[in-house]
DNA sequence: GAAAAAAACGACCGGTCGTACTCTTTCCGC
DNA sequence: GCGGAAAGAGTACGACCGGTCGTTTTTTTC
């Protein structure tokens, strides 16, 4: 990996951590170039805009997350027990002191839900990936027989989606400290209302 | 009312809609000023700091909400039918025309999430008030005996809550067309897994 | 209707933003 | 180890930011 590869890799580690906190808008250059100990025209060398920066930054992330999450949730068995190691990576990955500003999807969800552009169209393809596969999760969960035939899958992707939403309100604005207990006990019924018919 | 206060509400309800667009911090006052048709220390002059500015729109906003979606809720009859008719408000509430940005809360808990300051502290506030209001509409419900008893009504506010965010983001930034269908399939499951023991 | 008070104005402050240049340093294949 | 390429520094720009100022207009009060 060349020298300029590194850098920008550093610079997109940065910046996820940098917009978790404060926003893809409001991650400025000049913060995020002091923050890395080069000058901002030296970052700024990498990217044709910041535009630009803020969608290598989505993308990068989402890279990020498909190998820490669900590749390693790939590797339980199909079925019930992938489906739960995937919910419990999500929310380790949420925990992860690497992320100290919480969830940048989540945060550029209620940013860029009114804005136009390529940043807003890299998330939302994103995240329609993500509830695809959530839902690819749920059918191979019915097709092994621990979910009932006639489940929604991708009403249950919605609904784990949601899970994973309130926790992040309930955990990063509220502190709520009964927050990781609310969204187990939520995985749980939903778990459970899709295991039984009915 | 006095002009002072007249126009007073006037920025405020400009506020709300173009924080709920672009996010509390996002909102610049020259812009608010323009929209208005006023100059921009005119406006600035009802306010003491761009901050104060943004603790009362948020508080001007927790009070539509409560006028809009709460008060005309708590006219059903206590129990399960004022329980739908609080989420059907709700809804009602979100798909206003009159707010094109979405949900100013929702917005503000992502971008809050990581700050300090009164803004946060009254966001907090307002967003633990509403939970502890849904919590004690499930509590009455519980009385009126639509619920059973062991319900965990902190953990239905919870996942009421959830329905709520998982619909403002997959109406806004999916324009999901399912979105109405799976928030009622969800909010439905959710009062079924309440209604029945177990 | 005049005096007092409130409201709104336009100009301006220092600072930061994203971005565009040029110039210097560092890297790396030959 | 040299020379071209890549990486980064430095500087400057125009626009906009939140905020302050003294002044003017409008509203309220007596």
């Amino acid at each position: 990996m060349s020298k300029g590869e590194q850098t920008r890799d550093r610079i997109l580690d940065r910046a996820y951590r940098l917009a978790a906190r404060d926003g893809l808008e409001g991650l400025s250059l000049g913060a995020l170039a002091t923050e890395l100990g080069m000058s901002k025209s030296g970052l700024f060398a990498h990217f044709a805009s910041k535009e630009e920066l803020q969608v290598a930054t989505l993308e990068s992330a989402a890279a990020h997350f498909t190998h820490e999450v669900v590749k390693k949730a790939f590797a339980a068995p199909r079925g019930l027990p992938r489906l739960k190691a995937l919910f419990k990576a999500w929310i380790a990955w949420m925990n992860d002191a690497g992320h100290p500003g919480g969830c940048l999807f989540i945060a550029a969800s209620a940013e860029l839900d009114d804005k136009k552009g390529p940043a807003r169209d890299t998330l939302v393809a994103t995240e329609k990936d993500l509830l695809a596969m959530l839902a690819k999760a749920a059918r191979l969960t019915v097709e092994e027989g621990h979910f009932v035939k006639t489940l929604d899958c991708d009403q249950f992707a919605y609904e784990a989606h949601a899970q994973i939403l309130a926790y992040h309100h309930a955990k990063r604005l509220l502190h709520d400290p009964k927050a990781e207990a609310r969204v187990k006990a939520g995985f749980d019924r939903l778990v459970a209302s899709a295991s039984h018919p009915q």
